[in-house]
RNA sequence: GGAGACGUCGCAUAGUCUGGUCUAGUGCGCCACCCUGCUAAGGUGGUAACGGGGCAACCCGUUCGAGGGUUCGAAUCCCUCCGUCUCCGCCA
């Protein structure tokens, strides 16, 4: 949720921002005009119950013959005052069903749409297989001959883009959550299993039942969420709640199983295990002040490229353009691995900055100097996803059929260094 | 799944039977000041969030787990839901 302070001291800002990202400006102005009309509303109530309350006063202590006199009087105005509360509960609900889509201002973020992001940096370099003679085999091709990837039982069992990661690949999926999970423990990140099935309430607060509802599985006979992504638990672990940041920023690993249900990418990455219903993820959130939110977004994006050069990726940084950022996000960067069998890259780690839009909604707030509480800022990040094992097996693959285990990983598989395949 | 108890201002608790004097009391904690060689003890005052109005001091409203109802008036009565605890049953 934006700012109310924000749309009424500069409309114009929120109006640049959804401008940007090609949504109607004209919701600032509903708003607004929501707004005004829920004040003067509120005013009439607060007014009228404020007569109500003190002519009760007067019912209590007064004699038995001036009695019947003021309940006349206030019956009648107990009427009103019921009038003027429903009016203003009204005015109050037309104001948040506008703000609610009214997405956080961008920060940052160049203009334009999905194809419009910026490059930041390339890291790495992609390997040369027609120099070194051989053609490269797609992850599941690499993954069936080594026992690692298994999509045929998935299917069977489940259904379409669900999945077993069997033997090796089971031991990759854990050594690379571990290895995430202590980089995150070694950055000051506390670490946490989160809850995958939350209430409306939160999941909404996240900002993920917007335009994207379909994104996700919902539990109807319980009225529960599976989240698809710790960030949504993490986001609710702190709600409605006054924290305290004056020793830095609250932050946490989360590591959670994720539940998509890929609505309309039919057709898209259906080989393999690129997009699935169901993987791991773990998840760097962090509370931070507003002042505070850039740097710790900087921080967030170094420990996700520390996460990729450990296990020894090409990859590259992109700055996400307004159009493309999710309604929460200000400003969001991906890193993208290079994916030798489709020549493109995937996306392995989105961080973005939610700046206070999450934090509002969910209530969380810290204290400043014994003086009014403030809304936090939010950000997360990812540290590693069953989807790295696509571009692990396809960069690092061998000849005879065998993948080259990176060194940064080894510990975590026992010395293992390479995986051979079993068939 | 069955039975019962409970949910009050950071924590602990009073208030609920018998609706109005609750502008929710008290203790602890916390903050400020006073007293004071230091510390401890003591004294005085303050101590929620959210929203509305005002330059401001301040005023007003909402919130006693959540929502609804009864009533002129609800922490207090009624209903529904949620949560916690205890006991019983069943089961990973």
């Amino acid at each position: 949720m934006i700012d109310l302070n924000l749309l009424r001291e500069d409309p114009e800002s929120i109006r640049d921002s959804q401008r940007l990202r090609g949504e109607d400006p004209g919701l600032v102005d509903q708003a607004l005009d929501a707004d005004a009309r829920r004040r003067s509303a509120l005013a009439e109530f607060e007014t009228a119950r404020a007569e109500q309350k003190s002519l009760g006063k007067q019912v209590a202590q007064a004699s038995a013959d001036e009695r019947p006199a003021l309940l006349a009087q206030t019956k009648q105005l107990a009427e009103q005052v019921k009038a003027f509360q429903a009016d203003s509960n009204a005015a109050a609900a037309e104001l948040d069903e506008v703000l609610a889509q009214i997405q956080n201002v961008v920060e940052g973020a160049p203009p334009g749409g999905e194809d419009d992001y910026i490059v930041v940096k390339h890291v790495g370099q992609a390997r040369d297989f027609a120099a070194e003679g051989f053609e490269p085999a797609d992850h599941l091709a690499i993954g069936e001959r080594l026992g690692a990837i298994d999509t045929a039982r998935g299917a069977k069992v489940s259904g379409s883009r669900f999945y077993y990661l069997t033997g090796v690949g089971a031991r990759l999926e854990l050594a690379l959550l571990n290895a995430a999970m202590d980089t995150a423990l070694a950055a000051g990140f506390n670490p946490v299993i989160t809850p995958t099935l939350v209430k409306p309430e939160i999941m909404a607060g996240t900002g993920f039942l917007g335009r994207h509802a379909d994104e996700i599985y919902h539990l109807g006979t319980d009225d529960l969420y599976l989240v698809g992504t710790s960030e949504v638990a993490l986001a609710g672990f702190h709600s409605d709640e006054i924290v305290d940041l004056s020793d830095g920023p609250l932050r946490y690993a989360g590591w959670s199983a994720c539940y998509r249900r890929e609505a309309g990418s039919h057709g898209k990455d259906v080989r393999g295990i690129i997009r699935v219903h169901q993987f791991h993820k773990v998840e760097m959130f962090s509370y931070t002040r507003v002042a505070d939110a850039a740097d710790e977004h900087r921080r967030l994006l170094e420990l996700e490229e520390k996460m990729l050069a450990l296990v020894d990726l090409p990859y590259r940084v992109i700055d996400t353009a307004a159009g493309d950022l999710g309604s929460s996000a200000a400003r969001k960067f991906d890193c993208e691995a290079w994916l030798p069998t489709q020549q493109r890259y995937l996306e392995l780690t989105s961080t973005s900055n939610c700046t206070t839009y999450q934090a509002r909604r969910l209530g969380v707030r810290e204290r400043v100097d014994s003086g009014p509480t403030q809304t936090v800022a939010t950000l997360n990040g990812t540290l590693g996803t069953t989807r790295w094992i696509v571009a692990i097996l396809e960069n690092h693959q061998q000849a005879d059929g065998s993948v080259r285990v990176p060194e940064g990983l080894r510990p975590y598989l026992g010395g293992l260094e390479v995986l051979e395949p079993v068939r």
